[in-house]
DNA sequence: CCTAAAACCTACAGCGACTGGAGCTTCAAG
DNA sequence: CTTGAAGCTCCAGTCGCTGTAGGTTTTAGG
């Protein structure tokens, strides 16, 4: 059904991703070396198809490489336990509830920032004057390093 | 008041960054460099320790270094129209929102993978499943480029 | 069979915004 | 005057790709 020999372009579209993607995905180890033409050409089967497409998804949804690299370990053993894929995702969710509880607060801060203009000078701008001064600020939005 | 010749760990400190932050920010030209001593140790001012902070502010609210880059010419030429900074901060704002919105989508479908398990073991994992599958996602959260 | 264009190849540099380390020198307190 | 903390420069690494240069292979049409 599925192809037998689809060039790394025509994969590229079918998953949307760049040729470069897929060759660093083979680079790092995550997906492995397909078979060559006599040119050197790469050439990839339905089942390799799938598996990036699988590392696609996982990718849009924020999840990090090495996370990436442990959902497909764990899916190539289907007697594994579901509670580790469970966690992965369960600390990927919380990631993301923390970068958007982050972003909440860094929103209200703007806001404030632009909504309480007085001047139309830079010396009474309330934006540089937030900026330069902390103590404007109505609640601590700290930076927290955020993956992805 | 501000002392007068503050070394670069204290400043550092003082700010809530790293020091080699603060001399990545020398090196592109973002602070300028400052005095030394005999021996070739940076020596800063308070005027230094106040722009520095107005950088670190706001990096912390998620601009990139061009628009802080920006926000420093503005702040430091009071006659300029206030309305180029509320440009700023208002794109901005926009960024936030757009990221704000794709990462609801994204912890929607983490928690619909999360809270429909049924499988104790992999094969009937549904966050392995639903990342092999992408016909099983309600919405589509289609990455977007986003700065910081 | 031949040609031309599209697609492929490798290798490496660059992005943003830092961060870490090696190997050395200088400063400040006691 | 000693000693240990803090400073210095230079360079490499992070993450996840993306872009480019300069060459080779494939494929479709004539």
């Amino acid at each position: 059904m599925g192809e037998l020999s689809i060039p790394i372009g025509k994969l590229a579209r079918s998953v949307g991703c760049k040729v470069q993607t897929i060759r660093y995905y083979e680079q790092i180890g995550l997906l492995p070396p397909p078979v060559r033409t006599a040119g050197a050409q790469r050439r990839y089967g339905e089942a390799q198809r799938q598996k990036l497409s699988f590392i696609r998804h996982a990718r849009e949804l924020g999840f990090p490489l090495p996370a990436v690299r442990e959902l497909l370990a764990l899916s190539d053993e289907g007697d594994s336990d579901c509670a580790k894929a469970d966690g992965i995702a369960r600390r990927q969710l919380e990631a993301v509830n923390r970068r958007i509880a982050m972003l909440s607060s860094l929103r209200s801060e703007l806001e404030r920032m632009l909504h309480h203009r007085h001047g139309h000078r830079i010396r009474d701008c309330r934006v540089i004057a937030t900026l330069a001064d902390h103590a404007l600020c109505s609640q601590d939005h700290h930076a927290e390093r955020a993956e992805s």
